[in-house]
DNA sequence: CGCATTTTTTATCATTTGTAAAATGATATC
DNA sequence: GATATCATTTTACAAATGATAAAAAATGCG
């Protein structure tokens, strides 16, 4: 997928408008392990991903939970910062060596402010992510644990080749050995 | 706080846009218990809660979970068909008597296609919303029960004494057999 | 008030999941 | 090939939570 496929995924908008926004991209690659962005501080930029797989995850004391994936066509942001200018609650790690595309969220913002379909995109961007993320919610609370795994494997099996199975369990909210269990009780 | 108030309080608008979103919303009043949305419809109205209190559970088999409170100055939407005129996955019932403002989604829909402002207002909505989701997924894999049932009382008091706890129990992700346990031990 | 209904608490037992530590497997590097 | 490092699985035990049933308390209503 094109980044510009990725972007008309989201929402259509008519070609003035993608362009004003594919005007703005700038390519950066960079190496697995990389940080992209860091909580607890105000992160400024946004970036859309054309290869590679990042995490989201948030940090505390000793651990650290992984509460999103970013792969391909998705759109890396620090939720907070580009909300609201406040430190995020996420960090963004690499899992692979990436092609991205970096906007400045200051930037963006302009367009919104200018451009009607742009803001349309933004909104529907918000929406489907929240829609996702409610999802994950319910299917927490009326799934077992098992089951989400199942589910996970069924529709996103590149997943599990990609990111490592202490990730993964972060994600279905278990821990690495209850994963563990789970899939030798499976097979 | 007016509905007027609560329409700010989410994305600045300026006067005309304003008055643009408040005509089309018609005042509704309904009674305790009635379902005000339901699971597995396409439904095409959005409500703005003047005053009153609400839930948004999502059913399986015999039992249902509560995902979701709406309070004064919240906007009760469902979800997926407002973003992809599919059926949605939550049923919303009243849990008060509501004073309620009603407008079509595709009258809503249609302002975003013609009003800026009003468009980066329904974009700021959804990333609002996206952001408390987030930070309740993740608040459900950092910390325990108990700490979670005391991060609400800090943060809504005024729940716990509108709401049944059941409901809360539902809502915090354990069963209400355990909130009642977390109870007794925090007394 | 008194009865019926709903909500909340209590108790018991089974199950799931977590924690910690060790064992195994895989991969990279020298 | 030996060693180091990291990922995964396994084991044993402890803690948290769920399921169920029943009692107690609170609420609503004639």
């Amino acid at each position: 997928m094109t980044i510009r496929e990725s972007i008309l995924h989201i929402y259509p908008l008519p070609e003035a408008s993608l362009r004003l926004l594919m005007e703005l991209l700038e390519p950066v690659q960079l190496r697995k392990g990389y940080i992209l962005l860091q909580a607890d501080k105000v992160e400024k930029e946004v970036y859309f991903i054309e290869k590679g797989i990042v995490r989201a995850y948030a940090e505390r004391e000793d651990s650290d939970i992984t509460f999103w994936f970013g792969q391909e066509g998705d759109i890396v942001i620090s939720m907070r910062s580009y909300v609201d200018q406040q430190a995020g609650y996420e960090s963004i790690e690499l899992l692979e060596d990436c092609n991205l595309y970096r906007v400045h969220s200051h930037t963006l913002q302009q367009l919104f402010e200018t451009d009607i379909a742009i803001a349309n995109w933004g909104r529907r961007f918000a929406e489907k992510e929240l829609i996702k993320t409610e999802e994950r919610l319910i299917s927490r609370q009326f799934r077992t644990a098992t089951e989400r795994y199942q589910e996970l494997m069924q529709h996103q099996p590149g997943l599990l080749q990609r990111v490592s199975l202490g990730h993964i369990a972060s994600y279905l909210g278990i821990t690495q050995v209850s994963l563990s269990r789970i899939r030798a009780d499976i097979r």
